[in-house]
DNA sequence: CAGTAATTGATACCCTAGTATCAAAATGAG
DNA sequence: CTCATTTTGATACTAGGGTATCAATTACTG
């Protein structure tokens, strides 16, 4: 499961910063999770994190999840069927391509859509507080298989 | 919880029919569903449903649900923290607007993201296989209050 | 260094959203 | 009307995706 976005990726967060930033303490725990997290790149899950990191407690796994997700570096998606995966967010308003086979996450963003959406919001009685936008795909790797 | 869409609704398929065709019995459990389903229009959860139906075994409701789903006259959307709910589909191929604050559900089409989606394709390696928007409001009628 | 506050992790627990079971009841084809 | 077949429903069970607990440990601050 790699990347469908090697090439074309924006430049990460230093991720340990963004914790000391929000006055959270730098511990061993969040290191491991955090290199791991910069090892793991685009689209996994929590449970293959824990799995990555038998020395680092679930609990913990998922703290360090939660903080970043709210620091907004890291982006959970939910597939259809309910399940949730995590992706490191590379830029700032995106969103997800996820191949169906193998669950490898890239990201785009489309001024044409956004403005479109603007244009939904006009027709709809109330006010748009936000989208989500997934496109599914069978991956250049999975298909060649 | 109602929708928003009350004006513009388009017309509904008839859901005995649908199960008709399928090959499926008509049952009275199933007849109390589709009546149910029909009053509550879009944007429901299957426990509401349940609820609602007291004289009906979830597993028949469930199962029914599953049914329609398959047959393409419910969708189910999954909220962003993974909650599921389910709406009457009025058009083929659509997206939806659901409430943040009440969940009610409407759907809308707009032919400029499909052919922005279409262009994304071309950008990624591999094919895309679907794609799911769903845009979160505040309705009308939330917004009043 | 010492002390306090934050963090950890093992574990148990929770909730949602279903699915499995299977005897009993209902359907509809002939 | 008969009867094979489908469907039902009460209940138990499962699985995923977390959160709560809390004593023990660790990180920073002065």
């Amino acid at each position: 499961m790699s990347t469908q976005t090697a090439d074309r990726r924006t430049v990460r967060p230093d991720l340990l910063a963004v914790l000391e930033d929000g006055g959270y303490r730098i511990t061993e725990p969040r290191r491991s999770v955090i290199y791991a997290l910069e090892r793991k790149g685009e689209g996994f899950t929590a449970e293959e994190l824990c799995k990555d990191l038998p020395g680092v407690g679930r609990a913990t796994v998922y703290r360090t999840i939660g903080l970043l997700q709210r620091a907004g570096v890291i982006c959970k998606l939910t597939m259809p069927d309910g399940a949730s995966r995590y992706s490191m967010a590379g830029m700032d308003h995106h969103h997800h391509t996820v191949c169906v086979d193998c669950g490898a996450v890239g990201e785009f963003k489309r001024a044409t859509i956004e403005r479109a959406l603007r244009a939904v919001g006009q027709e709809i009685s109330g006010e748009i507080v936000g989208h989500r936008l997934e496109v599914f795909t069978r991956c250049g790797e999975c298909e060649a298989r």
